[in-house]
DNA sequence: CTTGCATACCTTGTAGCTCTAGGTATAAAT
DNA sequence: ATTTATACCTAGAGCTACAAGGTATGCAAG
């Protein structure tokens, strides 16, 4: 599927922090992680997901180390979330709550209104 | 509540076309309905409606025109909600869905996992 | 009649973002 | 020696939010 890009960078950000948030890991496994999330849905690329991981660290969200894999014996560069970047996740998680409920309410409506057409073609006077 | 920038612009136009798709209404009422449909979360600023507003007209997924309001008196610009529109809704009812279902799969494993190290501190060998 | 307020619309400019399209380098397998 | 998968990075075009400004009208209070 191809996401606006609007919903692409509404949601990488709590994504990245909700992967990150559950253990230590790295950019190209990320990728690989999101895809697996979505059931195969969301592609990213690693151009995107990079200058994201660059940013959430300099705001201090995520901190990285390199490190060289026990099992590859390449190096990589782990990131791991700090005190900051769970706060920051909880807020994104309530702010998309906030957000949710409200389109919920408003396509509950569009389909309450859609029923009420098909099944009683006139208004009551 | 502040939303993110990024919430903001992938979150204001399934609002306006859900809320359009309702019915013909025009933007000072868009915002005062969205404050509504957030129990007072979201305050949106005219002077980012109305540019979303044109660039969604420009795009052929709504449709203007200016009539006199019968119960004011004043002039206001209606929009409409074209075939085009409830398509793109539906497309981005559908896109907004993969992200939720893949933010709550990751958030729900974090609660797990926060709870499995309440519980038990050392994990079994 | 004029002052203030709510209604109702619009634009400019800056700052910041995504994403394409490139690039480098290494380990393992053929 | 070549290919494949892994693993990281950047430049730049194009797009957007939003603050801060502006115009205009109907109505009520004084």
């Amino acid at each position: 599927m191809n996401l606006s890009k609007d919903l692409m960078a509404a949601s990488s950000t709590p994504l990245v922090l909700g992967i990150i948030a559950e253990g230590e890991t790295y950019g190209y496994e990320i990728v690989k992680r999101v895809e697996q999330l979505s059931g195969g849905a969301l592609n990213w690329t690693d151009g995107m997901l990079y200058p994201l991981l660059h940013r959430l660290e300099q705001q201090g969200v995520l901190e990285s180390r390199w490190r060289v894999a026990s099992d590859t014996g390449r190096k990589r560069k782990y990131y791991g979330i700090t005190e900051l970047g769970r706060k920051t996740l909880h807020e994104q998680q309530q702010q998309w709550q906030v957000i949710n409920d409200a389109l919920n309410r408003i396509w509950h409506e569009m389909t309450v209104n859609l029923q009420r057409s098909d099944t009683n073609g006139c208004q009551p006077a």
